[in-house]
DNA sequence: AGCTTTGAGTTACTAAAGGTAACTAAATTT
DNA sequence: AAATTTAGTTACCTTTAGTAACTCAAAGCT
């Protein structure tokens, strides 16, 4: 039986809600989007999924320069956690000068799917998020 | 026309990441998912708004017991930031002891969508993330 | 021979963000 | 008159992010 009315609708939204946000058992069992978040919902590691989105197979150097921004040690610390976590694979060719290719494995493309839906969704609503800014600002020196 | 083979799908996927992480212009012109990120990337935005979601109106302590961990300083920096931005409404009774009641807007609602995405995502791909965990683990230990 | 360059990082140091605990306001209850 | 209640502040400390200089090992230039 499929129920469509409004009620139900929100049931099924705050059971969303509870099957991945159980905060009273987060802390004891392992809460997959405390989880994931905490290991790859910084910036810079959303911005490199999204550059090797781009340019599908990588050097350093090259994503540095992508990444507008990022200094060297936080593409480090961010390729070594998102290969950690299985998004990135790292290939290193013995040569020197050193050779590391940097790729997204299938996980990451999944996340960066993600990534592009949230992008999205950032973009659409980006005037919305302007005109509050400024709405609070307003109220800010009212008082 | 519509196109529907491999090549061009992936140009599309190209196009999108073009859109929504224009990374040369971004320092200049304004980037949507930066500035999205950079204001409700974090971890307490995330949990505050699934909160909200759960029991759609909240008074302050209501909120800190729900969002296991958060202090209560991050608690008003994150709500602060969160009306800022548009996504939670925040309606103060005069009364004493106080009353403040904090629920998502219609942007906080959508955004709420998108978390819940996100979060699915995570769910569904814990086991490949704790596996090519494992497995970074066992190639450090290897050197 | 000795100096520079190259790529992919480290290391040491500083700035900023996050977290903890104690404090505040003003009326109501004990 | 002291304790309680709610929604915060404030001062302080710790963890994380960011900057700049340094490393390694071979090849190229002078």
């Amino acid at each position: 039986m499929i129920v469509t009315n409004t009620e139900n609708q929100e049931l099924t939204i705050e059971n969303k809600i509870e099957k991945v946000f159980d905060m009273e058992h987060c802390e004891t069992v392992l809460c997959p989007i405390k989880d994931v978040l905490a290991h790859l919902g910084d910036k810079w590691s959303i911005f490199t999924i999204l550059a090797l989105g781009q340019i599908k197979v990588a050097r350093f150097n090259e994503l540095k320069k992508q990444v507008t921004g990022i200094s060297q040690r936080m593409l480090t610390v961010t390729l070594r956690s998102l290969e950690e976590n299985g998004l990135v694979s790292r290939q290193i060719f013995p040569e020197i000068p050193p050779r590391v290719e940097y790729s997204l494995t299938s996980l990451g493309c999944s996340l960066l799917g993600q990534m592009l839906q949230l992008a999205e969704w950032a973009t659409s609503h980006q005037d919305e998020i302007e005109t509050a800014r400024k709405n609070f600002k307003e109220k800010k020196l009212a008082f």
